[in-house]
DNA sequence: CTGTTAGCGCGTTCAC
DNA sequence: GTGAACGCGCTAACAG
């Protein structure tokens, strides 16, 4: 590869004159300029980032800590990756994919250490994260794909729960449905801190409340079996319910067998949704299915692009407050912290349509219940 | 961030003696080197990578080439970078995750000249592949996750399509299956070229014809309406195949539509299963479908760690031949190229059972169709 | 406007 | 065994 100093020899200038000259450092006379560029051309000069890098403390590679994949894994984990890396390129940045396992604690330590990456990217963010804390203590720039409980200063992009939930809510209202169901998922270790989940759940209810709908949250299966298992709980104790969001996939399949096996059929005696899944997801489902599909790879790019902002906006202060402990006071640079917030986009597949008109005392094993009066007419979209 | 010189003062050496002491590259006396690592450990030392790299001109960092997701893109691409990450980490390197996107020569020109990355990774390798050429050209090492029609003295992981194909027709035979059908990706413009479609059609061919059953591939549907329309043609043509495995996850959402509209079941009446397909997608459908689970992860794994045997072996020749456009003669270093095929991990799901015993002239609207005779017994797998 | 010099943090010659 | 000096490729300070 050819070096600065190549480029200098082949110009007939000092190395100093071509680094001003390729980065606008300094005023070069246009004539210097140009037969410098030329000679860069010629021989297909590329700055080394790392000879930058180490000269400017700046290498303009972005970390994104990436978990290791848990079930209920996918798509969405992947576009916040290629979002991510997306909007970095454009920008004139690198994405390093990191891995986290056993100790992300020590593995971010390693790696900021190294002196390799300018800012750190958090996904899969969990309502009390001890990541942040080591990431502010260490004085290293970082923002989030999802949030903790209290974010304080830090810069996140998040999807929009309550716009989402709002938009659900809407979406079966404007069916007429009276009564709405929402299954969250299984209340395992991980989900009991996991932000979505909790989120979710909370302004899914708010939304019902507000809409003046009936609502029923009791149920959190993690699986096929489960799924199934709680809808006929769910019929046997609130038989007026007529539509159902799901937030776990599997649970969803077992939410469809077991309409099925009461002779019942989807959309027709049951609206049913799945909640933050893609709709390449939902396509897989017959009937496709509505869902409320996370913005992803938009999340991904805000995230990288909201760390980029900020690095670019004020080089973080050398080191930060190490073990000092305190809480950083005055807020961060140039305003308060960027916070997106962005709603799931309502994908309507065909398991949404009006509720059937009579639900009562009818015995499932009459077999086809009667199809709804009103035609499917149009569906609204809340704030979309 | 510490540096080595701050190692070196707090242990009273020169800076070339902490080097010394750290890498092992030559003998240090017991006690310094005691003084030496206690002072490292206290300051919390890390090596600059940016330092280190300009010096010793290897970065340690690997790039994996990431194609704009395109449609039928999933958890597989996603699992072949977390797989590299994690290889990659796990020998002391790094992982960039490089979006792909209008000209992949392009955009590999500017990656490997800005002396960051010390190989590359590529992925979606199709038959005829430019990004090969290019890199060789430019004496860039690296290696495929998948591989070209002829990869030549070129490293890659791959799936081993004719163990998997082989796998595939033992089970369907094994149940007593007499005759399979193939559905493959669709004929547009990428598959055409896309490797696993090719050689997953040919092998399955291979194996049908080895164990002496019947088989047809005539079908290539591209989602589920077209799947639907495939069966139906399908049955009409050949009405005698029971066992059917398809490629495409949407197609068979179609054709899981179309038994279920003639009334027929499956497994009962078709043994349905999936090719290359997560065990995460069958366990979407109902039921479960069986499939032939793609080794992605281990496919990362395999391509970094390839990769970074080559660039231990032998440092590359500084440029390589540039322009010169002969092939490169000799093989590569240390006895020829790496290959390692690993085949798909045959996952029996729900949707696998013996043939119903006869099948020419019944009444479809007959309903319930016998069960099988034999039990299913013992499945086999053939080459795990 | 341009050239010279210094130094980023590290590994690697060389003398000692 | 150890220390001092040089250079990787680049940017930044100063001189001219």
């Amino acid at each position: 590869m050819s070096s600065l100093r190549d480029v200098a020899e082949r110009a007939q200038v000092a190395v100093s004159t071509v680094s001003a000259a390729l980065n606008g450092t300094r005023p070069v006379a246009a004539a210097t300029k140009r037969r410098i560029e030329q000679a860069a051309a010629e021989l297909g000069y590329r700055p080394n980032l790392l000879a930058r890098g180490l000269q400017s403390k700046r290498t303009r590679i972005l970390a994104l800590l990436f978990p290791a994949p848990r079930s209920g894994f996918g798509l969405t984990e992947m576009q916040f990756a290629t979002g991510a890396a997306e909007a970095a390129r454009e920008l004139g940045y690198h994405l390093l994919l990191s891995p986290e396992h056993a100790d992300p604690i020590e593995e971010l330590r390693h790696l900021t250490g190294l002196g390799l990456v300018d800012g750190v990217l958090l996904m899969e963010v969990r309502l009390d994260d001890e990541r942040t804390d080591f990431l502010t203590r260490a004085g290293v720039a970082f923002s989030m794909i999802g949030r903790t409980r209290d974010p304080g200063p830090i810069d996140y992009a998040d999807i929009d729960f309550a716009a989402t939930a709002r938009d659900a809510v809407a979406h079966v209202a404007g069916l007429g449905h009276r009564k709405l169901a929402f299954f969250n998922h299984s209340t395992d270790a991980y989900a009991a801190q996991y932000g979505p989940a909790i989120r979710a759940g909370e302004e899914f209810a708010r939304a019902a409340g507000a809409a003046g709908i009936g609502y029923v949250d009791d149920f959190r299966p993690g699986s096929a079996e489960e799924g199934g298992r709680a809808f006929e709980a769910l019929m046997a104790a609130h038989p007026d319910v007529t539509a159902l969001a799901v937030m776990d996939d599997h649970a969803a399949v077992g939410v469809l067998a077991a309409v099925a096996a009461r002779g019942w059929r989807v959309p027709e005696d049951l609206t049913l949704m799945l909640v933050l899944s893609s709709s390449r997801v939902a396509e897989m489902f017959h009937p496709r299915l509505t869902t409320l599909e996370p913005p992803s790879a938009e999340l991904g790019r805000l995230g990288a692009r909201m760390l980029i902002d900020r690095l670019e906006g004020g080089p973080p202060g050398e080191g930060g407050p190490q073990g000092e402990g305190g809480p950083p006071e005055g807020g961060p640079p140039e305003g308060g912290p960027q916070r997106r917030l962005v709603p799931c986009r309502l994908v309507i597949g065909d398991s949404s349509a009006p509720p059937r008109p009579y639900h009562g005392g009818l015995d499932p094993e009459q077999g086809e219940p009667p199809y709804g009066r009103g035609s499917p007419n149009d569906l609204q979209n809340g704030s979309a």
